[in-house]
DNA sequence: CGACTCTCCTGGGTGC
DNA sequence: TGCACCCAGGAGAGTC
């Protein structure tokens, strides 16, 4: 699942391969795709034909291409299952391929493919930079702009479990359930431990071992990036072999070898160390 | 406003 | 071989 570092050889990518071009044709296969578009379908692919991107941004799982000569931006989130993808022209078409933006020096096209839609691409107006909608995303742990004592005395100030709190995008952006479960473990806490109940030091600590488990595997993603083409696979990827807790069902804690435990929590699974994260 | 739940979506895997 | 069911989960909408 794309999380920040995901995101972030994504932009690297994008920003490299599509930035500078034309765009000459946009075509939206699945409207769903562009629902956060509210002027729909049409209008998005009117705005962005003749545009050209300057630069791509990143802010948490959010990320932008803002267009030449407006205050706007073409906004990108990937869900679950999203994909950009930069392709020759003639490349095969993908099954599941949503929107197409091809340019007119007829070089790479940049595809938007997702498999579960919960992804979207939109135009959106910038205010200081930052899309409309992403204003109320949290500053993420790699923003250098990130204070992280700001940010533990704001997470201790939640009275919720400590996982929910970090997939919070308001509270600090970027973090999903593999790197919350990965930070978790570091940190051995319990996922269910109350925010407010940690002391500051602890919660210093935890963000520094988010920050952490985030710029290791984003270290393993940027090997892996082909120049050819920017390939986010939202499944596994790169970083699962060097996961401690997230997928690891019953196989031994690497610090005391007990079992680790999947547990439902929120409609879906959390994973810790029986031993090591206790309540 | 804070805390929390519900819902959207698809396809691979599993068990009968 | 077929089919019902489970599971993955980001984040906005809705409820209390």
């Amino acid at each position: 699942m794309p999380e920040l570092p995901e995101v972030e050889v994504v932009r690297r990518g994008v920003g490299q391969w599509a930035t500078g071009r034309r765009i000459e044709t946009v075509e939206v296969f699945a409207d769903r795709s562009v629902r956060r578009h509210e002027a729909g379908p049409t209008d998005f692919a009117r705005r962005l034909v003749g545009a050209s991107f300057s630069s791509a941004e990143r802010r948490g799982k959010y990320l932008w291409l803002p267009i030449d000569g407006v205050e706007s931006a073409l906004v990108v989130h990937l869900g679950m299952s999203g994909q950009c993808l930069m392709l020759r022209p003639d490349a095969e078409r993908e099954r599941h391929l949503r929107v197409r933006f091809r340019f007119d020096d007829n070089g790479m096209e940049l595809r938007f493919v997702d498999q579960r839609m919960f992804g979207g691409v939109y135009v959106d107006e910038l205010i200081d930079g930052v899309p409309k909608s992403v204003a109320h995303i949290a500053l993420d742990p790699l923003d250098e702009r990130f204070d992280v004592d700001t940010c533990a005395r704001r997470i201790r100030t939640k009275t919720s479990g400590v996982k929910r709190v970090l997939l919070d995008q308001s509270t600090i952006s970027g973090v999903g359930n593999i790197y919350a479960d990965e930070a978790l473990w570091r940190a051995r806490l319990h996922y269910e431990q109350p925010a407010e109940k940690i002391p500051q030091a602890k919660v210093v600590e935890l963000i520094g071992h988010i920050q952490d488990v985030m710029n290791a595997a984003l270290a393993v993603g940027g090997t892996s990036f082909d120049s050819l083409y920017v390939n986010v696979n939202g499944e596994s990827g790169y970083f699962s072999r060097d996961l401690d807790a997230y997928g690891r069902e019953g196989e031994p804690c690497h610090r005391c070898g007990r079992p680790i435990l999947r547990e439902p929590w929120m409609n879906r699974s959390s994973y810790r160390c029986p031993n090591c994260q206790r309540r």
